[in-house]
DNA sequence: GGGGCGCGTCAGGGTTGCGTCAAGGACGCC
DNA sequence: GGCGTCCTTGACGCAACCCTGACGCGCCCC
């Protein structure tokens, strides 16, 4: 869940903000001054920060470079004024964004959903899916399979059989599934490319490949990886 | 030098904004609509993107999508519409900041600072920017080559895409994604250029180029940079 | 006990993909 | 305006991969 500080000396914008927020399933903290503020910051690692200029006990922009001392975490500045020079200052001491009081909702939460999404990690989805057996390790992301220290080639075709095996690890894969992920939708019944190509993953990958102990058949319905 | 992309179909207003930011020693190039937009953004890789969302030819969220569809380049919207629905439709679909006309140029320039800023490789210190090998060094962020005591003279086109592979140091990379990050998203089948300026970097950086150690071919896969 | 079915194995041939070379053309620099 | 660098594009040989058919074996059902 993302996790949000608030940081507003006027009660009223923090109720609303609070209430919005949650609404939509983000958890979140408020700080009614910059130096609670910044405990709170230190304490509770927020994912984004909402941050009133005009604190009764520091200037807005001391705070945002307080926060910039140790973390990269989104400043989104709200403030009642609307001079050219606020902004600037602001933004360049280190903030994200600037909106003006009054604010519409929901551009704000827009802008705040921006301001996390370019905050997650550039990979995208770089799951590190890595499954080891007892002869072999298989790489997803890499598209790397280790074998007593030593790459072992594999075909595209080779692969890709391997891939849909393992991501189902333990369970039966049909034939007919198998079949479809591998050579496409039009396919279905020649099940003779699987027993062709489940045995030259069994030679580079089996210790002895014709008693197979990861790369299972079930006969009549297809084939199952175990590690 | 930081790149800027200025898409805007009103010349008045792509003339103040180049002058401004060429002032300011940033590289910019222009267009006056999505079409050429998308395209330059291909060739030329901008830092960052500043988009009026009021073109000829096509939505302006489109052209937000057409580059959200391959790259995380900053992308700050000018728009004359004040609408809240306009910005939170923008910004969902990708934008990074939002700016309604008539604006300050003070700080639309803050806010491209902050974009730029932003983007900058997390890190901050000493990364991985460099990679060794038996045989030559790569420095990231220097964009430089070392083989035994002397530069390497690389072509950019040689040099980006060793950028892609060393950036995925042990992993495959697809022939697709590396097209499409070297010559642009509407690559993809190309095959032929990888073959050339594969052969190219080998025979500048592997000691024997018929036998390569560090590039290595996945056939109908894609290629590997290996330590 | 015999036949049928499904699976594993092997080898050959068509096709695809890769590496290499060279020439044409665009672009920028002097 | 000439020159050099870089990118693009095509052709060609070769190796690897994918498909295909044939054969043997074990199991199950009749």
């Amino acid at each position: 869940m993302t996790r949000v500080l608030v940081i507003d000396d006027e009660p009223q914008i923090v109720r609303a903000l609070v209430i919005n927020l949650k609404a939509r399933k983000y958890e979140v903290d408020a700080a009614h001054d910059g130096a609670t503020a910044l405990r709170l910051a230190a304490a509770r690692h927020p994912d984004v920060v909402v941050l009133d200029l005009g604190l009764p006990d520091m200037d807005g922009v001391e705070v945002i470079k307080g926060l910039r001392g140790w973390t990269r975490v989104p400043i989104l500045v709200l403030s009642a004024r609307h001079s050219s020079d606020e902004k600037v200052e602001a933004l360049d001491a280190g903030a994200d964004d600037y909106v003006t009081k009054p604010f519409g909702m929901d551009e704000l939460l827009a802008r705040l959903r921006a301001a996390v999404r370019r905050a997650e990690p550039a990979g995208g989805e770089e799951e590190d899916v890595i499954v080891e057996t007892a002869e072999f390790t298989v790489d997803l992301a890499a598209k790397k399979v280790d074998r007593g220290g030593r790459d072992v080639r594999l075909t595209p075709t080779e692969w890709h059989l391997l891939e849909v095996l393992v991501r189902n690890t333990g369970r039966l894969v049909g034939q007919r599934q198998l079949l479809q992920e591998v050579w496409g939708p039009s396919y279905g019944t020649e099940t003779n490319y699987l027993r062709v190509y489940m045995a030259q993953l069994r030679r580079k990958l089996e210790a002895d490949p014709s008693h197979p102990k990861h790369f299972i058949t079930e006969p009549g319905m297809g084939y199952r990886f175990e590690r």
